[in-house]
DNA sequence: GCCAACGTTGGC
DNA sequence: GCCAACGTTGGC
């Protein structure tokens, strides 16, 4: 299984939001490096949900419960969108500056590429961010 | 096919 | 609010 990271600007769709909808259709990324990282999602890879601009953290984790299909928000063109669903909430969210800040994570995408709002997260990532923020689940 | 101008995103 | 990074557009 692969794993994600996927951003959200909490004034746009919060954290709060997506537990509250607990499935949400992914849908608005207008971005070609993104759509091909959706498109390359299968159903039980997981996704930090990060909050950009006013918070910057890793907020949440979720599941992705359906891959790549057609996003009925795009007027045109053939953008995609992929169906999430709400696991849980990081125990102390990870900042940006904590990430900054840590060597072991200088390459990830996130950091490289601070634009790209779908980008893969490697596994050994995946488990050291999850040390960070206390997430202790499966 | 190159490049300048412009728009958008996101960190600070 | 500013600016850097990056994508897109359009003139040549």
């Amino acid at each position: 299984m692969a794993y994600w990271l996927i951003k959200s600007e909490p004034d746009a769709f919060s954290w709060d939001e997506q537990v509250a909808n607990d499935v949400e259709p992914w849908t608005g990324v207008r971005n070609h490096q993104a759509k091909k990282n959706l498109a390359g999602m299968k159903v039980g890879d997981r996704a930090f949900f990060y909050h950009s601009n006013v918070q910057r953290a890793i907020v949440g984790v979720v599941e992705i419960v359906r891959e790549a299909y057609p996003d009925p928000t795009a007027d045109s063109g053939n953008w995609v969108c992929v169906d999430v669903k709400t696991v849980g909430p990081m125990p102390s969210p990870v900042t940006l500056a904590d990430i900054k800040q840590d060597e072991a994570l200088a390459d990830l995408a996130l950091v490289r590429q601070s634009r790209l709002s779908v980008c893969p997260v490697s596994a050994e990532h995946w488990q050291y961010l999850c040390r960070m923020g206390g997430w202790s689940g499966d």
